[in-house]
DNA sequence: ACACATACATACATGCCTGTATGTATGATG
DNA sequence: CATCATACATACAGGCATGTATGTATGTGT
């Protein structure tokens, strides 16, 4: 017997939550809101549902609870470092790149799932998806815009029309490459085709 | 009253046919697989679940049976035409192109949607759905491996890497734009930059 | 025109999953 | 160490969707 290791309760909770949320994570994205048991979210994080009622109010609540998580870790590992980078076009690029690495925890691709799965329906889950990307689609048009001004972007379809087919190249190659050792290289030359930049070769 | 026309069996089943598999995709498309009712299906067909369960056994060949519409048009409409095309990087282009304008129909994402929902488990749908991507991700692979010895698509990756992230390209930025009058520019873009063509200006 | 078959509607039964209420064990406080 | 609070498990109840069985109307063969 491995010792009971006396926990305080805010450690507890806190092991027992992300534990919770990963599970989550890897649930919903593997089988759907829709489709997933909150039994199976349970037993999988090494608990029963009685823990997850207890943490979260819900089935949705553990959702928005998932999406927050998530698209914290993807601000910190993605978003955030990206904004170090100066120039336009190479910033998009490398965000391109950062993600692709970063969708190799399974765990990513809990966004896009949910995001299909609610795509154009009324739901609370929906409205929290759209106010994430929302602002995330209006920060990329913004630095096309300036990449154009610059010169580091050449002209082409509008901005905002340029930011969805950008973030929709990155999902969609990411997830059908789906992994090392070729994910990283081939977005990057799927946005660089989106964005008109020429290949570096 | 408008004239209670006569109408034979065959006829009448295959309208109520057609209108069913119509009202499925866009249910499967729009909730999913595990949300949507089939009763909604069937009233916004103009039924009820009678007349359904009269001709799908139930709700897991009624997805079959709408996977190997939409591919049976899909494959009319894009994958046919296609292969008229003689230089393997054009036919690639065009054939996104050709998509873009494909997924117009609200029906067409009901694919990519059943396709996400089901990624990774051991169901029925999941396989029709990978019988029918596996072939034609090995057609792409062969007809890049044939543009590299003829010299129009410039090497890189494995041919069959690189076809996963042509479809991933494809599918995300179609869905991401959603639309006219940007989808199809923004596709070619996207399928160009996955294959190291350059962009044309 | 009659009996039969089939397209489709309505009514019923079953199972599963969410949510809640109750019970138990472990950590906190005096 | 005794009492309380909290983390978590177990037990119960209700709803909702699938699937099935039965009923009705429309087309078909003789």
């Amino acid at each position: 017997m491995p010792k009971p290791v006396r926990r305080t309760q805010a450690e507890r909770i806190e092991v027992t939550r992300n534990k919770l949320l990963e599970s989550a994570a890897r649930g919903f994205s593997t089988y759907g809101y829709g489709n997933v048991r909150l039994d199976d979210i349970a037993r999988d994080a090494g608990y029963t549902r009685g823990a997850l009622y207890h943490l979260f109010a819900g089935k949705e609540e553990l959702a928005l609870a998932v999406i927050d998580w998530v698209s914290r870790t993807w601000r910190a590992e993605v978003g955030e470092p990206a904004e170090a980078i100066a120039d336009p076009a190479e910033r998009l690029v490398w965000t391109a790149q950062a993600h692709a690495r970063y969708c190799r925890k399974d765990v990513a691709a809990v966004l896009m799932s949910l995001r299909v799965e609610f795509a154009g329906r009324d739901h609370a889950v929906a409205h929290a998806l759209t106010e994430l990307m929302e602002p995330l689609k209006a920060t990329v048009a913004k630095v096309i815009t300036r990449g154009r001004r610059v010169g580091s972007i050449p002209p082409g379809p509008p901005p905002r029309a340029l930011a969805s087919a950008y973030l929709g190249a990155l999902e969609g190659v990411t997830a059908a490459v789906g992994g090392p050792p070729h994910d990283v290289a081939l977005t990057a030359r799927a946005v660089r085709g989106v964005l008109g930049l020429p290949n570096p070769s």
